[in-house]
DNA sequence: CCTTGACCCTGTAGTGACTACAGGGTGCAT
DNA sequence: ATGCACCCTGTAGTCACTACAGGGTCAAGG
């Protein structure tokens, strides 16, 4: 498998898996004649589960522990548990940021009646002063 | 005002502060004679606006565009509407995602009994292929 | 007058997680 | 033999800062 297909397969780029090898999260792949990558069924599956946890919005430091912890499978699963736990109180704090923003903004552009610049209640908001910077 | 009583007014760091002036968004103020800056109210306004537009999570792009329109009193402001709908729409979308995520991981750490990694549910969501990577 | 300490200066490099080349080599089909 | 898709390494760029390193300035206290 080149490097191409194993891309493909993972809906990654081509130099973001490159990248992976170069911080230490995929092993490097033996080498064709030619110096090409050449990739087998693990690393697909390694591949697959950092796409899986990246598009769960884990870093890749938490990653590459999480990798470390399934790799050692006879461990309890706590250290798992407290990782996942700290990424969802994360997750769940960014979500109420968010949220207040969101609605923060609504306010901001209902008040907008879209006249001159001098009047605009958006501008205005972004004023603390009153005044238009 | 030197750069630090300016960087505490505004909830700023000093380095921030630079920064702004080094991409254009803060004007370059005036230098005593020990080349300290001396910043005035109106760079106080500016500022401000900068960064309460920043705490509404407009990019420093944004917040450029809105600067050069707020300093045109006349015209209509319907590009600052734009500006703002547009990114309202990004923090919806981004809003959309994050709910998705944080229920996604709920359902992930809900299923782990904390046994050992070998049947850690947390570890198997990871691993679309159905085995730990 | 000298020193101490808080503040200021410039410039560079680092963060996270990639992305985008530049400049070249490989492999296969025509 | 030539074209083209693919691969290689290495470096620089993204965003919005942050963190120094290595120095200069200023006011107060001894």
């Amino acid at each position: 498998m080149t490097i191409g297909s194993l891309a493909e397969a993972t809906q990654t780029r081509v130099e973001t898996v490159r990248w992976y090898e170069k911080v230490g999260l995929l092993p490097p792949p033996a080498r064709s004649s030619g110096n090409y990558r050449l990739y087998g069924p693990e690393h697909l599956r390694r591949l697959s589960f950092i796409r899986r946890g990246r598009a769960l919005g884990f870093t890749v430091e938490q990653i590459r522990d999480l990798l470390a912890l399934a790799d050692d499978r006879e461990r309890s699963c706590g250290e798992v548990d407290i990782i996942a736990r700290a990424h969802l109180a994360d997750v769940e704090r960014k979500l109420a940021d968010l949220t207040r923003l969101a609605s923060e903004l609504r306010e901001v552009i209902g008040q907008c009646g879209c006249g001159s610049v001098a009047d605009c209640r958006i501008i205005e908001a972004l004023s603390p002063l009153g005044e238009p910077a």
